[in-house]
DNA sequence: ATGATAATCGAACGCCTGTTCTGTGTCAAG
DNA sequence: CTTGACACAGAACAGGCGTTCGATTATCAT
């Protein structure tokens, strides 16, 4: 024989967890037992309690017993994700050295925020910077204008990561992957229609951090 | 004349903060003033809530007076942003059609978490998707092999704005600009290297969804 | 029908929590 | 020395809130 009805989570259960959804939005917060119940038509704060632990048992939620408005939803919209804020310190180009944070002058103006599940590895230091890329000239980078590159402060690198470099002799910043070859460095582009640079040792190899990520937004509403 | 001492926020302030941030972390809820007062060493709770109303005032706090554990750090690491769950159904390659949501036939294996905050415009919809780039056939769209590009499902699209389209005369999916001409459609690659795809009228253009956003995680350490 | 289980209600209990008020000591300015 | 802003303590208050419990109704298998 099987459960008459509620063979899992029924009308009354996610009409809750969209009126969680949508209170936290708008309060930063999550409701009380009571608030649920006015909104979902549940007369008894105890019902309403009733319908969370079968949530709970669900996994659509995670409760803090005792604790007010202690509750929140798994999955979802992840209203309690840890989440790195970025600060955007300006814009990177060809022609001009980038600015790291120990040179910015003053507070940035924008910044980004990224889920901290979506950092690689250990990068997850709060020392992160982003650039936003001007002009076409990152193209053998694969990097088009108005990317936002998020890069990891460092004076030295690792063979095959993608660093950010100023080139004194050459007045001109790029973002190539790092190879240290037996007379110098490579820099290799990561688009493979464009040829690698190759710096003599004697030349200065400016390293100004480590590119952790590329975010290109598509908002551009052409009329 | 100036304050004798705080002339802002002291080392109190900070440690405040500090525990704000950590309890957080740990309890995924904030702290209650009686909390705070006994791991800052405060033994009144009107202190705490007067040292509270300061640092609101300074802007580094939000409270939801009346409201246990109302309170919220605002800048620094966004412990409430509301963040979108954008399941990556699988992959995208130029030589296979590429799977939108109605058609994926199996919960996502894996999902990336993006800031609502870096959505552009109206997006915020819940039904955008997630594909991995596979090979190094949208090269002519700045995309790399590995990289992410999210969706929004779609059958048509304004011009200027990147599509998927699955071309079926020609067997092949591909990501591009969209332009609607006299006598057909021009797809034009996001790299100027490579020529736009003139599409006739009487060719198939099965517009797949809208490229949102293109994400490039460098987490290779080559050896 | 009937008994078991699920769903619901209403009320009371009691802790937790933010708020408020009074009082005290400190320190710089007048 | 007096004044007053500031930092802090302590206690009391009142309301919010989760919890619990007894009781009632609804639903379905037998």
């Amino acid at each position: 024989m099987m459960v008459r009805k509620s063979k899992g989570i029924g009308e009354r259960h996610k009409k809750i967890l969209d009126f969680i959804a949508s209170y936290q939005r708008e309060h930063k917060h999550p409701p009380s037992i009571r608030e649920i119940g006015e909104h979902c038509d549940i007369s008894s704060t105890s019902v309403v309690n009733y319908y969370l632990d079968q949530l709970e048992k669900e996994g659509l939620l995670e409760r803090d017993r005792k604790i007010s408005r202690g509750m929140r939803l798994i999955g979802d919209t992840n209203p309690l994700g840890d989440m790195l804020r970025v600060p955007v310190l300006g814009v990177i180009q060809a022609g001009e050295p980038i600015l790291v944070p120990s040179e910015s002058p003053f507070t940035p103006e924008d910044s980004v925020e990224i889920a901290m599940s979506m950092m690689p590895s250990k990068e997850k230091g709060k020392d992160l910077f982003a650039l936003q890329v001007q002009g076409d000239s990152m193209i053998d980078a694969m990097i088009n204008d108005g990317d936002i590159v998020i890069l990891k402060p460092a004076q030295d690198a690792r063979n095959g990561e993608m660093v950010a470099v100023w080139l004194t002799e050459r007045n001109e910043t790029t973002l190539k992957y790092f190879y240290k070859e037996k007379d110098g460095y490579r820099l290799q582009p990561a688009n493979p229609a464009f040829k690698p640079i190759m710096i003599k040792k004697n030349e200065t190899l400016d390293i100004k951090g480590k590119v952790v990520m590329v975010i290109r937004k598509m908002e551009r509403m052409a009329a």
